[in-house]
DNA sequence: TCATACTGTAATATTATCAATTACAGTTAC
DNA sequence: GTAACTGTAATTGATAATATTACAGTATGA
């Protein structure tokens, strides 16, 4: 599994979290446990799908604009991730004589695809609110 | 995801294809577009998993011994990739001072736990036959 | 307007993981 | 005894993931 879709789950947690809900890359990645330019790489990709609002310059950073009881993990994952599951090497070959062989990806494929659209629709019935909720059930 | 888990499907997939049900490495490794050895060490882990039956020595090979309509993918998912879901790389420190960056490693654990219990479950509805049927289908 | 504190992005190094390859001991059939 | 297999591990090579560095661009505030 991609570790951006953590991150990017993560980040968005955290400035729930906060009570400006707003955060530098510099706050954020030592909350993370990473490197500043790695979140910024990751906050990019959530920028562009409007999920936060960025501010550059002095005092800039990253803001949450959406609802945390809206925006879901599905939406993360398809932003972040979405085709993680499938694998990226293959068996068998198309152009085979064996009919097993040489359609053996293609089943295996349809088969990912299904087990991925499960996965989404798993991380679709979990909120950002809902990891932050779990979150402060644990103190 | 491990592409153990695909090679073991598709080399159960040969065999039950097979009228003797029955092969050596070097063909299942043909026929899956990989090396004998490391045909193998996944049919090696089938066999103690009680899959397929091994004979060593000259005209030997691999032979299945379990019904295809009664094995499933599941089956297979659990002796070769059980746990390829949970990304190794975790957010967060336990150590830290900050609720978020505590606990988000245990939340986040706790939601892939259960996104794999649903792809298993997922591939317990898929047998070794219904896979061939499917790819019969193909022709 | 200049220094400062940020983001955006790419390039490069460093690890880690995955897969191919090789090797060889052990086993069985003929 | 030889040939054809499996079992397993070690090594190498390829690829992907992550860390690091660098720097241009942008806003803030003295």
């Amino acid at each position: 599994m991609n570790s951006e879709f953590t991150i990017a789950v993560h980040s968005l947690v955290y400035l729930a979290y906060l009570p400006e809900r707003m955060a530098s890359s510099e706050m954020i990645a030592h909350n993370v446990g990473t490197h500043s330019a790695r979140v910024r790489k990751v906050m990019s990709g959530l920028r562009k799908a409007g999920y936060v609002d960025t501010r550059e310059g002095a005092g800039g950073g990253y803001k949450l604009t959406m609802d945390p009881n809206v925006v879901t993990l599905g939406d993360i994952y398809k932003v972040m991730a979405q085709g993680s599951l499938i694998p990226s090497w293959c068996t068998g070959d198309p152009g085979m004589d064996c009919v097993v062989g040489s359609n053996m990806n293609q089943v295996m494929f349809g088969i990912f695809c299904k087990a991925e659209k499960q996965l989404e629709s798993h991380f679709t019935g979990i909120t950002i609110q809902d990891v932050l909720s779990q979150i402060h059930a644990c103190g």
